[in-house]
DNA sequence: CTCGTCCTCAGGGTTTCCCCCGATGTAAGA
DNA sequence: TCTTACATCGGGGGAAACCCTGAGGACGAG
């Protein structure tokens, strides 16, 4: 039987190089490709077979989100799994949208991502048991929910976090502090929050602004 | 010649595994005690000897600051070596306080940690170079700075986070609304922020909130 | 005992947030 | 063409945040 060939991307080195090693002593698999840079891998697809990539979402320049589309539409066969640390939303359904098969989290323990990666080899999904929950949270609580932020909105929601106030973004954007305000309510339906605390927690955790 | 004996506290199972691998690959290093539980580990100091302790600060219970100050209590001639995602204030500050003798950002590679371990092991200290800017910026622009938050305060600007009102919070911690408002100003004061977004920047990064 | 720190509380003020309502112009798409 | 989504702007009002000042009690260090 053929080993299941990885490739591991992430910037984080000694992550990924750690995580290279404890793959490597399981039984079936095999790391063949690892790097922190995502461009290098995508130039690296014809030169190596892969069945699985193990894709970190958070990296500087292009992350693993421009990274998972790409791929796929280069070699549909390929099965991406998504490597994260954050639980929390936006990432996920982007990750899905770009076409993951599955999503663990990064304090998952050595069991869990053998089972995720068995199980999106034979054509499965594997969704971390938080990531199913918040879900599941998010269908039932029916908020609005993950409707995208517009272009405008992301440019003010990033003014916000960083402490501005609306007088202050309206000056930055050259547009009425009423606009402001009007973008800051909508930006907090989508959102589902009721205050900036919310506000910022949330557009952190939807990578719409980095610390 | 003896080799360096090494223990690695941190919740992260995929990281610590992975790091345990990547220390025991190189001549000279024994990982001989890994464990995600900082209370565990106090447990252990006298079943097995250990040189350095590579202990991670964002934990879930007790943090790697509380262990590093109770481990270096009974044990002074342990060697501790801070792991952390982030470069940011007063993180290191406190670590340091506690007794570290060096700091390492996760994002650094094999050879670095190496360089470090043998640094401390030797006596000497290692803190990467993001730290060592960090630090001479804030001499540089000797803000107030790092006022340490009094026990109160943290519990505030906890709540504060999770975008309670200050109306919120004294119902929480049966204080007036008034005396809120005082601690929020005097963390405002100490955190050198304006707002509530700033606030929460700095909390992140100081670790008196984790998302 | 004094000093400093911390926690507590208050008055009174300005600013900003947050929410209600409504409105116009524009551009993309059915 | 009609609809929809988006960005723009406004009035008004209550709630909360923010800023300043002052002050009393507790408690530990020197």
């Amino acid at each position: 039987m053929m080993d299941i060939q990885i490739a591991v991307i992430d910037d984080h080195d000694l992550f990924r190089e750690g995580l290279t090693l404890v793959l490597n002593q399981v039984q079936g698999f095999q790391v063949v490709y690892d790097t922190s840079d995502g461009f290098r891998f995508l130039e690296m697809l014809d030169q190596v077979p892969i069945d699985i990539a193990l894709m970190d979402i958070e990296m500087p320049g292009i992350n693993g989100i421009e990274i998972t589309e790409k791929v796929l539409s280069l070699k549909p066969d390929l099965k991406v799994i998504a490597l994260s640390m954050f639980s929390d939303t936006g990432h996920y359904t982007q990750m899905i949208h770009a076409g993951a098969k599955g999503f663990v989290l990064k304090k998952a323990n050595k069991f869990e991502l053998e089972q995720a990666i068995r199980a999106v080899h034979q054509g499965g999904n594997y969704f971390s048991q938080d990531i199913l929950q918040k879900m599941a949270f998010r269908y039932t609580n029916h908020t609005v929910g993950c409707d995208q932020l517009t272009s405008r909105e992301i440019g003010v929601i990033a003014l916000v976090c960083q402490g501005l106030t609306s007088q202050e973004i309206s000056e930055r954007l050259y547009i009425s502090v009423k606009t402001v305000e009007t973008h800051r309510s909508n930006i907090f339906l989508k959102a589902g929050v009721k205050n900036i605390a919310g506000l910022i927690m949330w557009a952190i955790k939807n990578q719409y602004y980095n610390i």
